[in-house]
DNA sequence: TGTACATCAGTGAACGCGCGTTCACTGATGTAC
DNA sequence: TGTACATCAGTGAACGCGCGTTCACTGATGTAC
């Protein structure tokens, strides 16, 4: 059922001529899935990335000039996927607040599937300057996510730079926390961005215990 | 100047009979240099460990079973320093706002000082069970530093669990922002730390731009 | 239609390295008699 | 006071391993003439 023990890994035909890049696909998509079970970069080998794939290891430098090209290559990918689904929950919502409760919850629905990835992620010191262009972006849109709550009156209004930004180290950390110790009894976290965005904030109070996780 | 180059180790003589713990005392404070320099204590060997301290590998096998037990032995120490400086910081201010503030920005500083070493305590498989006890105690004293404020009606009455719950991330968020990425331009954390006292607390608006640190 | 050649996707052996750990050891210092 | 012995603090060589990377290669498939 499924994939088959790595044991008994499926002898890997070549790919028809002109279709290599699917290798170089394959391999991103298996150093995401093991950087998401290491949740640290510098563990990641690129032997053991082949290995998965079903591929001798010198195959990858068809594709990879090195080692940690390999790395910043799949963390692109990852901040590319990312970003868009946070568009995509954004767009889906109706008012500010909403749109804003849609981009925080659905990071951290990303961060609880994937915990691996959110650290490596954040921690990762090959990924700092490639994570650039992507914290920027992150901050671009929730700044501009709460000023737009701020211009429709259901926010105080502030400094929206200011505001954002402790939404962020808050929605971090209550979402770093669960991803640093999942054995602890977390309260859901969807309780603690409502109490966030309301103290925050200052959006209305949220109707507690029921408030609807998106629709 | 100071310590020396690396190269050029001093000639480490043995300790005096008698005297052979000074060496693990001396290991563990090299790993705890090292980790803080790594970041990770994955990538942390002990063969670099013994270097550093001018030993030969062997000789921290006197002290230590494996390497696994050097690194856990590093971080107990790490925890015991660390709720020392939180509980002192406490001790030293004076009515119940002033010593959570104290707390928390005794906690940034240390992490500011020991970027390194605040990763791996929080990111850390191998620390994920020696942890428990200092994570949990880190939890308690927050949450009576918030009772204490809201019983000497100088913060909101409310759930004291829940408010530290959500000081303690808001903190983490915005110190694991600082350390992961020191080469942004942050604001102060004290600022963002008064805005998350007043916001998620009730504690009274701190007087802009002008409150003392320390005193 | 046949054939030489180029291209493409991928391989297997080998390199030097640093690692954790084991083993038998050394040489100074204290102690029992 | 002398000496055999035990203890202590630490060493150096060796092991097997997985790693990143290089190199010369293979064998199928398409293309030019």
């Amino acid at each position: 059922m499924g994939t088959p023990t790595p044991s008994s890994r499926p002898a890997r035909g070549r790919n028809p001529r002109g279709q290599g890049e699917r290798l170089r696909a394959e391999v991103v998509a298996a150093t995401l899935r093991m950087l998401d079970g290491l949740g640290d970069d510098q563990a990641l080998s690129l032997r053991a990335v082949a290995r998965e794939v079903g591929v001798a290891a010198t195959s990858v430098y068809l594709h990879f000039p090195d080692r940690d090209a390999l790395v910043l290559a799949a963390l692109e990918h990852c901040h590319r996927t990312l970003l868009d689904a946070l568009r995509e929950a954004e767009a889906a919502a109706g008012d500010p607040v909403a749109r804003l409760r849609g981009r925080v919850l659905v990071l951290g629905a990303w961060a609880h599937e994937h915990p691996g990835l959110y650290r490596v992620l954040h921690a990762s010191a090959l990924n700092r300057h490639a994570a650039a262009p992507f914290q920027e972006e992150l901050g671009r849109a929730t700044t501009a996510a709460v000023r737009a709550c701020m211009d429709a009156g259901l926010a105080a209004p502030d400094d929206a730079a200011a505001v954002a930004l402790d939404l962020r180290a808050a929605v971090h950390g209550a979402v770093s926390m669960r991803v640093d110790r999942p054995d602890l009894a977390w309260p859901p976290l969807a309780e603690q961005v409502d109490r966030f965005l309301h103290k925050l904030l200052g959006t209305p109070a949220p109707a507690a215990g029921k408030r609807p996780t998106g629709d």
